[in-house]
RNA sequence: GUGGGCGUAGCUCAGUUGGUUAGAGCAUCUGGUUGUGGCCCAGAAGGUCGUGGGUUCAAUCCCCAUCGCUCACCCCA
């Protein structure tokens, strides 16, 4: 049997209705502080990624999906999407027709990582980016939307942390502050951050192991050490999150791995996860535009991991999924009927009603059970002597009502269908089957029951 | 790349201290009177016990290898 890459996952009908909540909620909010979506191609060429994100991170070091296509070209499956947009940024002179660009979007990333809960090879990330400003009111807003995203959803643990990385100058000299701090204590340090030490020596804050942090007491601290502006810009960001009511947690050990960032980092983290309880991160990047050929411009963005998100939401079983019902089924009574019930399905389906009807030549029983597991409000029994009279039964499948109604004036089908919708609405009303609401689908949504989308 | 755990039906799992035709629940299908669902009842279908070797009269069970899944480290969303 040919399985499916380690790492990448089918996402099955059954999961697609908590895909499209995340999306529409994902669209909704943005669209309100009016980001627009961007699309950009799954591969770029490779130096794209070298270059913004670092050839020294773990990411292009060992993670990336390279390889060369037919003409040569040396290319690779994003693994990130902040470079794609600056790169369509710059090749589409973006900044030129309009000075703020806000943006976000919504895409499956590559990164070549041994698996494990809230880490795949393929997997979705959804984020936004605000280039053209240096206003700390643009990190603000990003956290914000984040933040709202996330709670849109119903998540309840979660932890906002922000940092301030401030410019390269001040961050060198702070890097030779630690540097200072830690010489005595190196070789004390564990073989990962012997390593850091050497590479990038912010990264030992992020060690796990509590020698490491124990060694790191009283180091001296980034934020203690950032450029006036750097400053001014932290304490407005600060200012922002309180008068939006977002708590949050300032983290000076909060460091962030890729090379771009600038001033501002932050990070949501939730405790309804395993070991990878990062659900999005993000901060300024006020060089990279440059950096890669365009004109100086600042920017600041966050990506969003997507699996560890709905992750999340199922752990702590944040948001119901509706059922999904259908509006009509209809019935074939006598086998020989198989035309003109599809015949009927399709002038309905056409009248924008959710029609299904049996393609297997199955008994009526059967057709009930069907018509009874995909929840559907009506059903309609074609055949027998209601039919040659041009008249169907029509019932309501949670009240068990019927009722015969004419199908075909001699003139043509519309009445059928005024007098369907009618019922249907009837049914609508009475028992409340389009809102969670009602009896019956409550019975369906109950958390933790067979009938819940929720395993 | 490193380390731990686990592979029995579509799903969740029993099972045999090695011994005849490998089980359950859920799901699926068919029935329970001529044209009616949910509950209930009856029946059916579905497994090379991950794969390949080895030990043995005999292996799903013991040993080895291999593959896969999973969790954690590294790193990151």
């Amino acid at each position: 049997m040919i399985k499916a890459i380690k790492g990448t996952k089918d996402l099955l009908p059954s999961d697609a209705p908590r895909w499209h909540y995340l999306e529409s909620i994902v669209k909704n909010i943005f669209s309100n502080f009016n980001y627009k979506e961007i699309r950009t191609p799954v591969f770029e060429v490779t130096s794209l990624f070298a270059r913004s994100i670092g050839e020294e991170t773990d990411i292009v070091g060992k993670e990336m999906y390279t390889f060369e296509d037919k003409s040569g070209t040396n290319v690779t499956l994003k693994p990130e999407m902040t470079a794609g947009v600056v790169r369509a940024f710059i090749e589409h002179s973006l900044g030129a027709q309009q000075s703020l660009n806000k943006l976000f979007y919504i895409s499956p990333m590559f990164r070549q990582e041994r698996p494990q809960a809230g880490r795949l090879r393929q997997f979705h990330q959804f984020g936004g980016e605000a280039i053209g400003s240096a206003s700390p009111l643009l990190d603000g807003e990003l956290i914000q939307i984040a933040y709202d995203i996330l709670k849109a959803l119903g998540l309840k643990d979660l932890t906002v942390k922000i940092n301030s990385l401030g410019i390269p100058e001040t961050r060198e000299s702070y890097k030779n502050l630690l540097r200072e701090f830690l010489k005595d204590k190196k070789d004390k340090l564990s073989e990962d951050s012997r390593k850091r030490f050497d590479k990038n020596i912010l990264r030992i804050f992020d060690s796990k192991i509590e020698s490491d942090q124990k060694l790191l007491e009283g180091a001296p601290t980034l934020i203690q050490n950032l450029d006036e502006e750097s400053k001014r810009d932290f304490e407005l960001v600060k200012e922002y999150l309180t008068k939006v009511n977002i708590p949050f947690e300032v983290d000076p050990k909060l460091v962030r791995g890729l090379d771009y960032y600038t001033k501002t980092t932050f990070e949501i983290i939730s405790g309804s996860v395993g070991a990878q309880s990062a659900l999005l991160g993000g901060g300024r990047y006020d060089l990279l535009v440059e950096k890669l050929g365009g004109k100086s411009t600042p920017a600041v963005g966050f990506a969003a991991g997507m699996e560890r998100i709905l992750l999340a939401c199922e752990n702590e079983r944040s948001f119901p999924i509706r059922e999904n019902c259908i509006d009509i089924y209809i019935i074939r009574l006598d086998n020989n009927l198989e035309s003109e019930v599809s015949d009927l399905a399709s002038k309905l389906r056409r009248h924008n009603l959710k029609v299904e009807f049996d393609y297997l030549q199955r008994s009526v029983k059967a057709q009930m059970r069907e018509a009874n597991r995909m929840k559907a409000k009506i059903t309609l029994f074609v055949g027998g002597d209601e039919y040659s009279e041009q008249k169907i039964n029509v019932k309501d499948m949670y009240s068990s009502v019927e009722q015969i109604i004419k199908i075909k004036s001699e003139e043509n089908d519309k009445i059928i269908i005024k007098d369907i919708r009618k019922f249907l609405s009837q049914v609508r009303q009475q028992c409340g089957w389009m809102t969670t609401k009602g009896k019956h689908c409550k019975k369906y949504a109950q958390p933790g029951s067979k009938y819940c989308h929720w395993h």
